[in-house]
DNA sequence: TTTTATTTTCAAAAAGTTTTGAAAGTTCAG
DNA sequence: CTGAACTTTCAAAACTTTTTGAAAATAAAA
């Protein structure tokens, strides 16, 4: 298979992975573009490369470094920005999971406590208490999993996880 | 707060939830009204509650069953169907867990696998072997996490990775 | 068999999201 | 300063996904 064709493939199934994980097609079309270039690359090459507007490019590569998993790349003598990804794919699956943590587990913990104080003795109550509390439970559970994945190393993780295993 | 208002918000926040999680906003919303209901509901109750139409209704009561967390509970002497949600979070956390491995992992390793005889000797495609073959090697490794939980019960995965963190 | 209750389907409408591109804004060399 | 190089913004257009609701299909009762 030539370089081009896989490239166009890696790209397209990065994307389309993207699109699961609360990271818009285009967004890890670029991330994934610049995971395989050997150099940082500028927006005018993000654009042709992809064929986006200057619109669309801009705006992805900002929310890309807004997640943490890509840099400006300042080129001495450039006035130009050049841009390259995270290439460590553990750090950029922990980036990825602390922003979902921000986003998701924690305003949802948030609006579980709010409803601790639900009045009433009815088996509707009570079913929803219940309920209620387990998943806070649970999600509190969820949360010191995600604090030793992010302070942990890959290696110290998945070799744990494979003891475990056995 | 009284439980109208305490569900309301609960559901709201359940279909946020889902929303980043591959499920769509009214397929959570009904998982999370079956989820606080002391007995099993119909389409009726469903459409009523959450003021939706009935193949809106129908469609999502089909998605949950689909993905495996929520059941047909037939009441004897009742022709109508009536459904429950699975209410254990671990176990409606595994489930998801594994329709997402199907449907995002799975795909993406068997793509990365086509990728692997690119043709060349450049700094290009030394830099793609280099990023696809870590990333598939790091895929296999979340596989074999995935398969772990899949086996695990919740207090014997908590309490694993509580003693990991110590 | 016919009637009635219930579920399923699906084309069209509504809602939501992403992309474009031109104009406005910024920065810096001359 | 001024003007060129570059970046950002944002309203409108394109695209995607979800929802509706009426009609078709199915299943049970009479």
């Amino acid at each position: 298979m030539q370089i081009d064709e896989a490239t166009e493939k890696f790209i397209n199934a990065w994307g389309t992975l993207g699109t699961n994980w609360g990271i818009n097609r285009t967004m890890a079309q670029i991330h994934a573009l610049l995971l395989i270039s050997p150099e940082p690359l500028c927006t005018e090459d993000i654009m042709e490369k992809l064929q986006i507007s200057r619109g669309n490019a801009n705006m992805n590569i900002r929310a890309l470094i807004d997640w943490g998993i890509a840099n400006k790349s300042p080129k001495t003598g450039e006035r130009k920005e050049y841009f390259e990804a995270e290439k460590d794919i553990w750090a950029v699956s922990v980036q990825v999971l602390r922003e979902r943590r921000k986003r998701e587990l924690e305003p949802m913990l948030k609006a579980l406590s709010q409803l601790q104080e639900v009045s009433g003795e009815t088996e509707q109550v009570k079913e929803f208490k219940k309920v209620t509390s387990e998943i806070k439970e649970f999600a509190g559970k969820a949360e010191t999993l995600l604090d030793t994945i992010q302070k942990a190393d890959q290696n110290w993780f998945f070799s744990s996880i494979i003891k475990l295993f056995k």
